[in-house]
DNA sequence: GCGACAG
DNA sequence: ATCTTGTCGC
């Protein structure tokens, strides 16, 4: 079972909805979804996305009757300036394994990635080491950048992203928790 | 000292 | 993240 998280912003106010989503690993078949309504009580400050977004995330997870096997969060994980993403929180947090996807540079660099499905390059920090992995989900398509959060390595983390976009650039996790929680916010909204 | 900066 | 109109490619 693996749990995809995101949360959505009201334009107005300080609104939030915040959704998890369970899916059968194998199948992609949804299993539980679960939105929570909330507040922003932190502002956006790059490096500290964490303390905005993981306290309506926990309230959704709570609210699961099944404890997933697996978290993936939409953001970094140890590719942080003090290793400490939203994803190693949120492993830390729930005792689960996690890792991030996210779908844009935040500090570190790579290589050129191939076109291929498949292709990647490591994000490496100044002295070398490798604190994630630039990942082409779809041929000719931006890669997304996956990072550990907790209890999961690097190659796992990237072969989970892999069978989770096996459509689209980004894992149906992510897709499905960020639908469920901008439409959830729509009907607030309107 | 200044610029960059996940979502 | 959210807003917003058009454009490009499969
Ligand atoms: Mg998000």
């Amino acid at each position: 079972m693996v749990a995809g998280v995101d949360v959505s912003y009201a334009t107005q106010g300080d609104a939030l909805v915040a959704a998890a989503v369970v899916l059968d690993a194998e199948t992609l078949e949804t299993v539980e979804v679960r939105v929570v309504e909330g507040t922003a009580t932190f502002p956006y400050v790059p490096g500290l996305l964490a303390f905005r977004e993981l306290p309506s995330v926990m309230a959704a997870l709570e609210q699961l009757t099944r404890t997933p096997d697996l978290l993936v969060c939409d953001g970094y994980g140890l590719a942080h300036p003090r290793r400490a993403g939203l994803a190693v929180h949120l492993g830390v947090l729930t005792g689960l394994p996690c890792f991030g996807v996210a779908k844009t540079p935040f500090v570190f660099g790579h290589r050129d990635v191939g076109e291929e499905r498949g292709a990647a390059a490591p994000l490496t920090s100044d002295d070398g080491e490798v604190v994630g992995r630039a990942l082409r989900t779809q041929p000719g398509v931006k890669p997304v950048f996956v990072s550990v959060g907790h209890a999961i390595g690097l190659d796992h983390a990237c072969a989970h992203t892999l069978r989770l976009a096996r459509r689209y650039r980004l894992p149906e996790t992510t897709r499905a928790a960020d639908h469920l929680s901008r439409e959830h916010l729509r009907t607030l909204t309107r």
